[in-house]
DNA sequence: GATTGACAGTATCATTCGATAGACATAACG
DNA sequence: CGTTATGTCTATCGAATGATACTGTCAATC
């Protein structure tokens, strides 16, 4: 096949560098704006300002650009994400940490989904709300590594933290829904409809504020209501 | 154009009302399943067991199709949440109802969300779920209808209860995002990934009834923590 | 300075899609 | 019976799409 080694991005470090990044750029907002079928790869192309077959050349496919566009969302997910769940880790494995602090910690937790759905000032805000409400429709595999990013930095850690304050395994049902709930709450601010219906044309630091202080209030209000085992 | 008068369902009383229900219900599905764009009509028609030309000379076009999918949809939504609506507003209107009467009333708002999206004795679950998860990424105007139920049964009746509870008008923006995150707990139920990750192949009414136990609990612990104007 | 490999560009292929043309069948109705 | 409206079918069109074959360009390397 005489192909060239370094095909895929191997090695970024080469000439096409700009272009290979300009590719993934815009076909993570059309992707985002139009799904993997909305999204052609002419008009990809045409807005990197490449020409058609950059795409084969760079990606291998159009399932290749996308899934390297996934891979650039997970990896902001998990860049905003990683901290906070760390601490809760780190929380529940060393100690008996206090109610206050396992409250402390969801409300992080929450806090940061609403960050990663809100923040402007954050890199590509709209595409990533886009990406994480397309998990939940597509079934494309390429969303998968999405999915379980979301389950593993989010859900799991959520139902450690009410697991604890339940006394309860965090695998049980009970405790599993209670945090599917409470996360529930933030991840609303990913539908990009809602924002919208609020009216939000720019999100500055105010209305983040706004939003995580009273959903910090509802944590707290559900998290007093929890007590040991039902 | 000499086309038949009655095209595109004027009275439902003919001869091929039998095939135009069998594309409605086929399409209901591959639309659900696959999106507008991947539910391709060819695969429509064959599985609904007519010709191919069938879908326009019953529906016009394929968006034609389309729109009455998500009209089906939004009747079985409106059957589903109307009658608590309909309680919420004749609450607020006449006399003052009590903080007991008020909670009460979101946590049945908030019940029929669960129902809605999880009681698999109502027809068609899981293609409800779809069409509304993707009214959030999906810009097809046809999904405008759906959005518009949503908004007018479920965020608008929340706003105003949890206005009265804290004694501000229903436009006021926090009480608009404090209904949004009690809803949102339920909301999350529609996400047919969050449903496969809880390993529920089938939801019986132990289920849902479990569910929606817990977003009560938090729905009142919630508002009992609202408290007059802030 | 010839060669080689990384990249860019043009032209084109094969497929799939929604839609339509137009023939055919059948039931309703005078 | 004959006409007309209603519904079904086969065949096909035109457009858009992802992908590829092939050529051209240019910098690096020996």
């Amino acid at each position: 096949m005489t192909l060239p080694a370094n095909r895929y991005r191997p090695n970024a470090r080469q000439r096409g560098e700009d272009t290979w990044r300009r590719i993934l750029d815009t076909a993570l907002a059309l992707f985002a704006a139009e799904g993997f079928d909305g999204a052609s790869t002419r008009e990809i192309a045409e807005r990197a300002g490449v020409n058609l077959p950059a795409i084969q050349y760079y990606f291998g496919s159009k399932e290749g650009l996308y899934r390297a566009a996934i891979a650039h969302v997970g990896e902001q997910v998990v860049q905003t994400i990683a901290p906070i769940t760390a601490r809760v880790w780190d929380s529940l494995g060393s100690g008996t940490p206090s109610r206050a602090q396992l409250i402390k910690l969801l409300c992080e937790l929450v806090n940061a989904v609403v960050t990663m759905f809100l923040d402007e000032t954050l890199p590509d805000r709209e595409n990533r709300s886009l990406f994480v409400s397309r998990v939940e429709i597509e079934h494309a595999a390429a969303l998968d590594p999405l999915n379980e990013i979301m389950r593993q930095h989010l859900l799991a850690p959520g139902a450690a933290l009410v697991g604890r304050l339940v006394d309860r395994p965090a695998e049980d049902e009970q405790v599993v829904l209670r945090a599917l709930m409470i996360l529930g709450q933030a991840k609303i601010f990913g539908s990009c409809s809602v924002v919208r219906s609020l009216g939000w044309n720019a999100i500055d630091e105010s209305r983040v504020n706004s939003v995580q202080s009273i959903v910090n209030e509802h944590t707290r209000a559900i998290c007093r209501a929890l007590k040991g085992p039902a």
